[in-house]
DNA sequence: TGACATGTCAAACGTTTGTTTTAATCATTT
DNA sequence: AAATGATTAAAACAAACGTTTGACATGTCA
């Protein structure tokens, strides 16, 4: 039988060693995984007692669940979906928005770097969030994405080709970070990532993405 | 201190424990990652004693990269980097050929399915084995295809161009695997993948990056 | 047969883990 | 100042873990 924790307001007078869990909770989550995190070590980053995640989040998976919104609300705040982007921005340049915008949130090396960590986990090892994850801010996310590419393809938002080039824009996204361990050690000179880097690699997967959907063979539908 | 595991040779006279135990240890380490995988578990799947793995392998970690590479060495034989590809193969073919088996590996539903998981799990999580992985056996894959690249796009193959279009080819490959928590939450239908599914999909990554390719924005070099 | 290495087994060991408990501290209200 | 509820602190608990141990079985060679 699992006692729910106490309280959960975050307007409470002392909520510093809350917020300080979440951050250290972030970092030490994305570092070692759910499981390698101990409670101790996160408890330790915080300068709180053992037993402050449990009397906070009652346990440890409340802990990282919520750890998990917080990182997404903070990237999204640092850097939104299509920043600039009016009802009139032609589509290419919404698409280099929705590009660039993406890989700084990935790449992002501020307060809440470990988010691109975070989601990558959380891709391998989906726990209980990932549904409310993916339908309360994935999801909307890739409907800008459709959007964007429906009006370049020039063909139905729901459309499979639509979906698929869509697909294949994030992979090229994520690539360069989910994949980190090998790119670095293939090609050292690609990594780290500063912004100067983020800006080329923006360009090229935009480039190549646009290329890539004004030639693609025609299909019927 | 560690002690080295007594014997590591596979021609022992009874080595079907050994077998057996990376066979378990491959399908329990990518269900559940390093840290949540128990001996107990392995060993009870592999029909052996506890105290087996750390007779055969010295200890968990030994029978982890023993199995990482005995994952890759089985993928590899199932499917072949560019099958069917002689040397006066068109690059446009033998890039279909190397996206095809590309897929064929990372979503194989057969004795070695776990191979894909294990490789995602690793590029989170790099172990000690990476360096040897990356050096022995995904540098000359990586080599392959940037030779294809490099004569589909007329550059040289040192060139950043085409090591960059080199990436977005494999970025696309090992997306839906990657990221299958998200995408199977997105859009049910595109998953689980089957033989006709792949090839649906070898076909989309090729066509798409081959129009990308040969209409790329011409650079200096 | 006897000697020796190889392999398996059940049991136990020592450590680490998340969690709980109990008491003390702090802030706020009466 | 006293009381109350929220928060922190130190210590201990129970469970799970990887690993080790020592006995036993099996195979091989002299």
């Amino acid at each position: 039988m699992r006692i729910k924790p106490p309280v959960e307001t975050t307007a409470g007078p002392q909520a510093a060693t809350r917020t300080q869990l979440l951050e250290a909770g972030g970092e030490v989550f994305a570092e070692t995984g759910f499981r390698d995190a101990t409670v101790r070590e996160i408890c330790r980053r915080a300068g709180a007692n053992v037993a402050a995640v449990n009397y906070h989040f009652g346990d440890k998976e409340g802990l990282y669940s919520e750890v998990l919104r917080y990182a997404h609300i903070k990237a999204f705040e640092a850097h939104p979906l299509v920043p600039g982007a009016g009802p009139g921005t032609p589509p290419e340049k919404k698409l280099r928005a929705f590009v660039h915008s993406f890989l700084m949130r990935v790449f992002d090396k501020g307060s809440s770097s470990w988010h691109g960590k975070l989601m990558a986990r959380e891709m391998i090892e989906p726990t209980a969030a990932m549904d409310a994850l993916v339908e309360e801010r994935i999801r909307p996310m890739a409907a800008v994405l459709w959007q964007i590419v429906a009006e370049i393809l020039d063909r139905p938002v729901g459309d499979e080709q639509v979906r698929q080039c869509a697909f294949s824009i994030v992979s090229q996204c994520v690539f360069y970070h989910h994949c980190r361990p090998v790119i670095i050690r293939l090609n050292p000179r690609q990594l780290p990532m500063d912004g100067a880097g983020i800006e080329r690699l923006a360009e090229h997967i935009t480039q190549f993405s646009l290329a890539a959907m004004k030639h693609l063979p025609a299909v019927k539908g």
